[in-house]
DNA sequence: TGTACATCAGTGAACGCGCGTTCACTGATGTAC
DNA sequence: TGTACATCAGTGAACGCGCGTTCACTGATGTAC
């Protein structure tokens, strides 16, 4: 039953690949192994070969996860009409990026799961954060660095905010609302002048 | 061992007292009742005098850490020499609020697993999100009740985010800055004109 | 290149543990007369 | 008002289940000669 060395390999990304969607679909502790096995086609024995324990599978989930939420957003940033920040803002604020739960951002999904895992996994959602925030940041080329970093570190954050707020509310008009508010405020903060220069502000 | 209809009563409010507090120390489902009960200084075999499963108790204890963290906000709210809700946002989104998880917003701590939660459970977070809302909006006098609303909508999904964001995150001056934008960038949309109005937001 | 052996990916049963829930029991409280 | 009985809050043991993890086993792959 061994298998060669490309297939391991193969095997090995089968089980991130689903592990980032199950997890992400049913939340990391109501995950079971057995479950997310089955869900990358092999029985749960299987499991100890590729990772040490399911907390290396969910640091290496999370990873992931984030990883494949920046790409989408890098390639959307290029369509063209509209700044590639508006896009961006729209795409992640969209009711299709809530109800597609299991491919979307894993800070919503996974939330305060993540504030409370090991080291590791906040480790590669701090990276995973990082680069999201990189990303957004060149949708400002006009603005100096270090104060886009910022603009842009503030937007995911009230995106993952009315995100996971949109997905609590058993109100669909007010879910509705709650992402049609943030795409609102935020598509103005991303024209208005830097903040913090006025007087009124400490 | 039968306790009088006093002591029942207050038996129960410290039950979801302290479900409330180790729900948001702990997750929900990290959480069992063993370990809840002893904090409410009794055995497991108790609970089911007062709740029919653990999911009731999930409800009731999160309508009440919304309850308790709206109350305090509206009391932070009376506070002289700043207008409302820039005391608010200051207090929402203070390291102290961030480091006190337990006693802090559930939308925050338990934000992903509400959204995976029963109706019951959602309703009352609905619920306490609206209330909340409410105190907000109430600290725009200035503004049409239905603008107001919406930006305190807004106000309340962005500190969720950025304060769940803070959490997650393993560099803590990453986690600092995280705190800082979102305030300066929310006090700033307070006192700017109501967005939505020119001619590039369709 | 061919052969013999060691390796190891994957299986499926088993283990031990902790969880939510149930239950028989106790004895103080509430109530009906 | 006093008494007798039913109620029921709380205890602690027990139950059953699902979970993460381990293990003996299989047989194809990789490797050493």
């Amino acid at each position: 039953m061994r298998k060669s060395k490309a297939e391991t390999a193969e095997t090995r990304r089968r089980i991130v690949a689903a592990a980032a969607e199950e997890f992400r679909k049913n939340g990391i502790r109501e995950t079971s192994l057995n479950e997310l096995m089955a869900a990358a086609g092999l029985t749960e024995g299987g499991f100890y070969r590729h990772f040490k324990c399911k907390d290396q599978l969910v640091a290496e989930a999370c990873a992931r996860g984030l990883e494949s939420v920046t790409e989408a957003i890098e390639s959307a940033a290029q369509e063209g009409g509209k700044t590639g920040i508006q896009v961006i803002i729209e795409n992640y604020l969209s009711p299709e990026h809530r109800d597609e739960l299991w491919q979307g951002c894993p800070f919503v999904s996974l939330g305060s799961e993540l504030a409370r895992a090991d080291n590791a996994t906040r480790d590669a959602a701090t990276a995973g954060f990082v680069k999201l925030v990189d990303v957004l940041a060149r949708q400002f080329p006009n603005v100096p660095p270090e104060c886009a970093r910022q603009r842009a570190e503030y937007i995911v954050c009230a995106m993952v905010g009315a995100m996971t707020m949109s997905l609590i509310v058993t109100d669909p008009d007010l879910s509705a609302s709650i992402l049609r508010q943030a795409q609102k405020h935020l598509d103005k903060a991303c024209t208005a002048p830097e903040p913090g220069k006025r007087a009124r502000d400490r």
